[in-house]
This record gives structure tokens, C-alpha cells and sequence, in this order.
DNA sequence: TCCGAATCTGACCGATCGGTCAAGTTCTGA
DNA sequence: TCAGAACTTGACCGATCGGTCAGATTCGGA
């Protein structure tokens, strides 16, 4: 587990998150990491997969919560979106590039693999995906959450995540859920 | 009034909303236009003259409702709220290059001129700016709006405007005005 | 100690970037 | 009709892009 690794990881996730992803160039990578731009292509052979292993551990993470959470109901489902909130809090600038440049990334695997994720979790809290209502209640919910936390790495005097974390499972929540109470 | 400048203007905006600026070369606009490169930089004599172009209309409209609004209360924020959906509507493609690329886009005048705006709505929505929770739920308003309408351009069976209005109206004043009734 | 693997680097490649320019074509009003 | 403005274009510029490669350096196990 090579360190230069994991930092050039760690810094082409937050440059791909602010600045997106074909504005960063790998020099602009290996300036911040200290490094060579030859360097960064021998760790991650192409610009294409460095992207990949920056996001990938947000996308097991994903697929590996929505895994656990087939068939559940009731206050299961309370107890899924506090670990759904869990993950968008944790993995913040990887949720900013899905939701956030998946246009701009159209031809890039992992990236329509979150989108497919997307769409589970959509099922998976509304049963019917046909309402346009539960929709757009659903796609406010996520776009609006992604926007904040993309938000909260630039803005310094940022509420805290132990504020943030209940709050965010309030407001998502009652997004979510009053749509299934008719109308 | 010339009609390829309207023309340009018009792919510009739909090809940085789509791919993001950085992403998008004047060369492809070109192509999708049908003119040669240089013609382009005859009508706007930069990339970023050309962005700022495609832009201004949406500011403009902004800045208009925002001049008429300045001190309104009770019902009037009811008619304003409207009148921001129509915009969010008319203009979600420059809407979603303002949210989306902000950070992106951070040196670029016209850019940073609609940061403020954005500002100046959050406070005519808001009494209490400092309140975490009101900060949140007009962000998520914003940014979730913004990411359903710039989703819709992409979707083909995505509900018509028709449909979208009443229902922006009615989730996005239940975001932003549920939180003044306190806890 | 020493050897091979791992790591790092500068030099270099073709392609494309935003932008300039001179020359050609089309349009328009007197 | 014709001069000048408006418009379009291909050729070209320096800079930067993602990526390759040979060689230098560092490091770890026998």
C-alpha cells in the first residue's frame, strides 16, 4: 500500500471535485502532490483510471449498503437513510462529481455504474417510480443534498457534520416519505 | 440582430450545460453550429465573452425580479416564489451552469455576479441567515432544483412543464418556509 | 553486500487547446 | 453600380493536453 498512491488519490479527488474533472490536468495533480507528472502515470496508468480508484471507494461503500437493504420495510427503512446520509456525508466529493459532472462523464464506466446506483436507490424508496411527484421529490432530495455537501468544502463557516447528519435525515426524509401520503 | 450569433449563443449554452465549459471547445461548437472556428471568434471574440453571452439573459431576468421584490411580505413571497420557478424554468440550462460550475468557474465575472444574486435570494427568503437548518433547506432547494431541471434536458420522458410548475412551487415553498415556524 | 523490483524523473511525442491574421466572399445602402 | 461594412474562412501561432520511454535512484530481502 504504496503512500504516493493514496495521496495522489486523495488530491485528484478533491481537484476533480472542485475544479471538475477535464478542467484538472495531471500536472495540476502532481503540482499539489509534490510529485512528477511521469510519477502520477506510473501509480495510475491513465487520467481516466486515476478517476476510477478516486471513486471507487465511494461506490462499494454504496453498492454495499443498498446490498443489505433489499426487502426491507417500516423503520428498516428509517435506519437505511441514516446510512444513506452516512455515506453522502463521508464520501461528499465523490457524490459531487457523480450528481455533479455524470453529464460531463458520460463514456466513463464507474461512473454510469453510480448511476445505476442511483437509480436502485430510487426504487427502493418509492414503489412508484411512475409518480412524476415521488420524482422529483426524489431527485430534489439527491441533487440538493450533493449540492450542499459539494458546497460545505469550499464555505469555511459550515455548519458541523454532527449538525449537519440530523438534519439532512429530517429534510431528506420528509422529502421522501410525504409523497406516499397521497394528496 | 444577426442570426449566427443568436445561434452560437444558443449551442454554447446547450454544450456547456451538457459537457461543462472547461469540456467543451470552441471547435465543437463550431462544428455543432455548422461554421468554422474563427467565425465563432468573430462574434465573441473570447471563450469566456461567449459563456458570458449565453449567461446574461438569465441574470438579467434574475436581477429583474429580484428589483421588483425588494421589501415584499405575506402573499407577495407567494407571487415571488412564482415568478423564481418561471425563471428556474425558462433559464435551467445557464441555472445549471451557475450551480453546478460555480467552482469551476470561479474567476469568470459573470459567474461571480450570480454567487450574489443567489445571496441576495437566500436572504429575501430568510429572516435568520444564520440558522443551519434554514441555510440547508434553501440549498437543497436550490441545488436540487437545479439538478431535476438540468436532469430533465437528458430525460426523455421527463414531465412537462406543465406539470413540473405547480409541483416546484409547492416542494420548494414547503423547503424554505416550514423552517421559520421553529421547533 | 548485492541484485532485482519498485519508484521517480526529464525529455519527448502527436494532438488539441484558445486565439490571431490576412485574404476572400457576401451583403447593403447611396 | 459600386464602395465599404459585415461576415466567413484556412493557415498558422505558442501553450498545454494526456501519454510514452529510457535512464537514474531508492529500497527491501537473501
Amino acid at each position: 500500500m504504496p503512500a504516493t498512491a493514496d495521496e495522489l488519490r486523495r488530491v485528484a479527488l478533491e481537484l476533480f471535485a472542485s475544479s471538475g474533472y477535464h478542467a484538472t490536468s495531471l500536472q495540476n495533480i502532481a503540482d499539489v502532490a509534490g510529485v512528477s507528472k511521469a510519477s502520477v502515470l506510473y501509480h495510475f496508468s491513465s487520467k481516466e483510471l486515476l478517476l476510477e480508484a478516486a471513486l471507487s471507494p465511494a461506490i462499494d461503500r454504496l453498492g454495499g449498503i443498498l446490498d443489505d437493504a433489499t426487502g426491507l420495510a417500516g423503520d428498516d427503512r428509517v435506519r437505511f437513510l441514516e446510512q444513506m446520509v452516512d455515506v453522502l456525508l463521508e464520501h461528499r466529493l465523490a457524490v459531487g462529481i457523480f450528481v455533479t459532472q455524470s453529464a460531463a462523464l458520460q463514456d466513463v464506466p464507474i461512473v454510469e455504474r453510480a448511476n445505476a446506483f442511483i437509480q436502485r436507490i430510487a426504487v427502493f424508496f418509492q414503489a412508484n417510480v411512475d409518480s412524476p411527484e415521488e420524482k422529483m421529490r426524489f431527485g430534489i432530495a439527491l441533487g440538493g443534498t450533493a449540492y450542499l455537501l459539494a458546497q460545505s468544502a469550499n464555505v469555511d463557516d459550515f455548519p458541523d457534520d454532527a449538525v449537519l447528519r440530523p438534519l439532512l435525515i429530517a429534510i431528506i426524509g420528509e422529502l421522501v416519505t410525504t409523497s406516499s401520503r397521497g394528496h
